[in-house]
DNA sequence: ACCTGAACACCGTTCAAGT
DNA sequence: ACCTGAACACCGTTCAAGT
């Protein structure tokens, strides 16, 4: 890549990771090119579509989840590592308001540039459900699609300004629901 | 009002309820109009706001919901009350695509056309909720705002072309967790 | 009273023309 | 190679002008 395009590459990362914490993934990509001092045209052929620039901005975030899995697992029990877990998949869905109805609308789309992490997110979890339930440790009338459908749904209720603290004392509600001996000391 | 005027309100809202049965709540005002036969500007002044118009389209679902809640009260045990009713919600929310997101901005923004509805819905829902606490048939961690938003959360899901039979077995395990000696023989 | 069409300020997409 | 500005087809809002 050319020197000036590279520039514009991380300068249009650093202004959208900005326009999207303040407004969320639905904010307008003529704002972001313009606060980066680029034309429109450019910011649409470094990140081609919305879902592409979340990409871009959650890869680093999505590649730190998948290693948390691996960390989880080898270091807690199965209930307090599928807990754990949730936890911080849901702090990096909250980073950004709207994260979460874009991945939910990425997993049925196979073209999605967010498809893939998407897919890696759910069988993470997965992963770390099946081995709660294998040892006794969570209720087995569910799999790691449901577990994904029903965190993003609170993960969506949190998105709603008033409503994050109420989706943080649900999550509690339903894991204990679903997951037992799952509290540290 | 003017018998034309009258006219175009009445086949405003048909026309609306046909479009947004197809398209979800955020269809195109302007298609409204077009498909109406109308200015947009006339379709604007008969229902102001988006908001304005789901509420005249859902009015006539939500008393039917009021009305109903009265009912499983008098003739159903406290859990199963609840449950039926929470059912019937969820029909009249997943009737048309996305109205769960409109109730849920619309509850915190008392200016808001839904909002009148959307807290007399909460209301409905936590009264059943308290009389089944009241009899031993709930859990006591969470109150009627905490379910209302919970099941808003599942409705939301269900939204999404694929989920919505997950969702409804989500919200057969999520029962289960929250309401004891629920289901009818 | 009620309705209409046009003007306005936005949006994302596309593409010919520049450097 | 890369970037730009303009054209395009949308959106909801507003309002002067018609019937």
């Amino acid at each position: 890549m050319r020197a000036d395009a590279q520039a514009n590459h991380d300068r249009l990362l650093v202004v959208a990771g900005a326009v999207i914490t303040e407004q969320g993934t639905e904010a307008s990509m003529r704002e972001i090119a313009r606060r980066a001092g680029v034309g429109l045209a450019t910011l649409q052929r470094h990140f081609p579509t919305r879902e592409a620039l979340l990409e871009a901005l959650l890869r680093a975030s999505f590649d730190e989840l998948t290693e948390r899995a691996v960390q989880v697992e080898t270091s807690n029990s199965p209930g307090e590592a599928l807990v754990l877990w949730l936890r911080d998949f849901i702090a990096v869905c909250t980073n950004y308001r709207g994260v979460v109805s874009a991945m939910v609308q990425a997993i049925e789309d196979s073209e999605s540039p967010l498809h893939a992490s998407c897919v890696a997110m759910r069988g993470s979890g997965a992963r770390l459900l099946t081995r709660a339930q294998e040892a006794g440790a969570a209720r087995t009338d569910l799999d790691g699609a449901d577990l994904f459908a029903l965190v993003s749904s609170l993960v969506w209720l949190s998105d709603h300004p008033g409503l994050e603290a109420r989706a943080e004392r649900l999550f509690d509600i339903v894991m204990s629901a679903i997951v037992t001996k799952a509290r540290p000391a």
